[in-house]
DNA sequence: TTGAAAGCGATACCAC
DNA sequence: GTGGTATCGCTTTCAA
């Protein structure tokens, strides 16, 4: 009983029985006899018995664990996507492991090596706008970990993929700006390499593109980060170029806010002079004065859909599994910012 | 070499050595011939050999993980603790399982009982809004786990804590508020039972006092959450009240953007007509328009020392240790909201 | 109905 | 220098 762990051999000594009894007895095994089961039941309870975790993980070669890799948790998307996940998990008796990478790839990849060596069951990851190199990834697939991605995947290795349909989000978004009557519909983007931006770009392009209306490369920026700073950033360089704007569709909630911000300092009211459409419906979105319209991204089914495909790969690990990938549908959450 | 994981005894008949002197080779162990080592370091990159992680655990009763149990993760503040928490757990190479209990108390019941049976090395808490039944934190001491005591803490439980002069902050955002002129200051509050909230609201009072300014209990409004929502609805009843006010002192950043958006809505300006600050820092505060005075909490450095006095717990564990509570000091970040 | 012993993957002590 | 074996805590055959 050192370290003030009870194990079932301080239980077998106690009781004069040997360790296999005491274990049968707790799994409630019905060949014990119920007399032995009873004191043995009650031994525990009485020492506060519970079993080691770690004996439990190397026995049964599994760790009831799910990593999850993602880039931030100060999200609101990337929380209600870890919702969802624990939803599932603990509903099927699993704990989570949050890695943070803080959207950095080092610290991705000492994540990885760290659930790489059977800490985990499998593995649902995000990965950083900085990541270029995968093999951190690959490693969970040549060790036959299930492994899942969500939101920002990877291309070239073959696993189950969830994803949102940011291409039509961005189309339904700069729809709606133009159905108010806008027509210079300026286009703020985050990091131009990820895929999830080229998606709401092309978007917004295609959008204009259906509604006759020429697209203009003077009113595109494309941003290093997706926040309050480069929103604002990007409004001042539209100012500079002298540029006439009616609209402003941005890949963020941040950026739309950080323009917003910007526009009314140089005197243009939202959404009188310019309407303004959002991306991912963060809370602030809908506190902000005025409330911003955005594209809702559906986070926590995110998470559970995510988390029940990682299960079907754990369930069936001999089996071999075709890898599938699922595009999930947004809505569009109008608001005052394109209310007019 | 089933399921993919390649162990030392995969090594060992590979190479037609014993698992000792594969042990040994691997923990670059002087004893052990150069040309055996060679061999061994060899096979082991080529077949990509990782120790396993539970029989690791296991032989050395530790598991290089913390666990961290805090009520929400969406939340500014408890992100910089996680970030100061996880820097100091990785720069000793230990990894962070994080239990979000979603301000839930049975969830928060579920996650101790969880990381109570040897899954982690040392437990790091704060407790959530619901919880007035501490046993399943006092079973961690029981059982001789190192446990810490972040923000929201227990006293009743003898153990390190580390929290923020709530008392102190308050003062100081109301003495602002005053110094700027204000006289008829509400004070808008989250859950009466919380002891930051008890002490966020004596700091109120006390100011008033200090400043000689008659409390009146019409201007006090304790809310079920620290939400926008109740910020707003705060300010509606304060209106029904018809009591005038020329300053409010919010106990979170979203009460006070939910108060100010109110007043707002029935014709108060702020800063003009009524001042308002906040507290906690949110990013929203900063962006916020206009951007908000608020007290700025030092959730990193709560996060870095927390996990040290941690470390000291798990690496004296049999010495006999005295708690300790380590107060933090505060400082209020002056912005638009209060700038007459 | 129970006990002895093997085994999960790794380390470390004791022989030789 | 190297191999055999006990051990961490638990489950599960195999024998009795």
């Amino acid at each position: 009983m050192k370290s003030g762990q009870v194990t079932i051999k301080d239980l077998a000594k106690e009781l004069n029985i040997s360790v296999s009894t005491v274990s049968r007895a707790l799994a409630d095994n019905p060949l014990v006899k119920s007399t032995t089961k009873k004191a043995v039941m009650e031994l525990a309870k009485k020492l506060n018995y519970q079993p080691n975790f770690t004996a439990l993980s190397l026995r049964s070669n599994t760790t009831r664990t799910l990593g999850v890799i993602l880039p931030q948790v100060v999200h609101d998307f990337f929380s209600q996507v870890l919702r969802g996940i624990e939803d599932i998990a603990y509903s099927k008796g699993y704990s989570v492991i949050i890695c943070n990478t803080h959207e950095s790839y080092e610290r991705e990849v000492m994540d990885a090596k760290n659930l790489v060596n059977g800490r985990v069951d499998g593995i649902l990851a995000c990965v950083s706008k900085e990541t270029k190199d995968f093999t951190h990834f690959q490693e969970f697939k040549d060790r036959n970990i299930p492994l899942v991605f969500f939101d920002c995947v990877v291309d070239d290795i073959t696993t189950d993929k969830v994803i949102i349909d940011d291409h039509e989000a961005a189309l339904i978004a700069v729809n709606h700006l133009i159905s108010t009557g806008r027509k210079k519909i300026a286009y703020v983007g985050g990091p131009e390499n990820l895929l999830i931006s080229k998606n709401r770009y092309k978007g917004y392009k295609d959008a204009l593109l259906e509604a006759n209306i020429a697209f203009d490369e003077n009113l595109v920026l494309h941003r290093e980060t997706g926040d309050f700073k480069d929103g604002a950033g990007a409004v001042q360089d539209l100012l500079k170029k002298n540029v006439e704007i009616d609209g402003l569709f941005a890949a963020t909630d941040l950026l739309a806010i950080g323009a917003l911000k910007e526009l009314k300092k140089a005197g243009y009211s939202t959404p009188r002079d310019v309407s303004i459409c959002g991306f991912s419906n963060w809370k602030i979105s809908e506190i902000y004065d005025p409330s911003i319209t955005t594209v809702d991204q559906p986070g926590y089914n995110m998470g559970k859909i995510s988390s029940n495909m990682l299960f079907k790969q754990i369930e069936n690990k001999d089996a071999n599994h075709k890898a599938e990938t699922k595009v999930l549908k947004t809505s569009l959450v109008i608001r005052e910012s394109t209310q007019i």
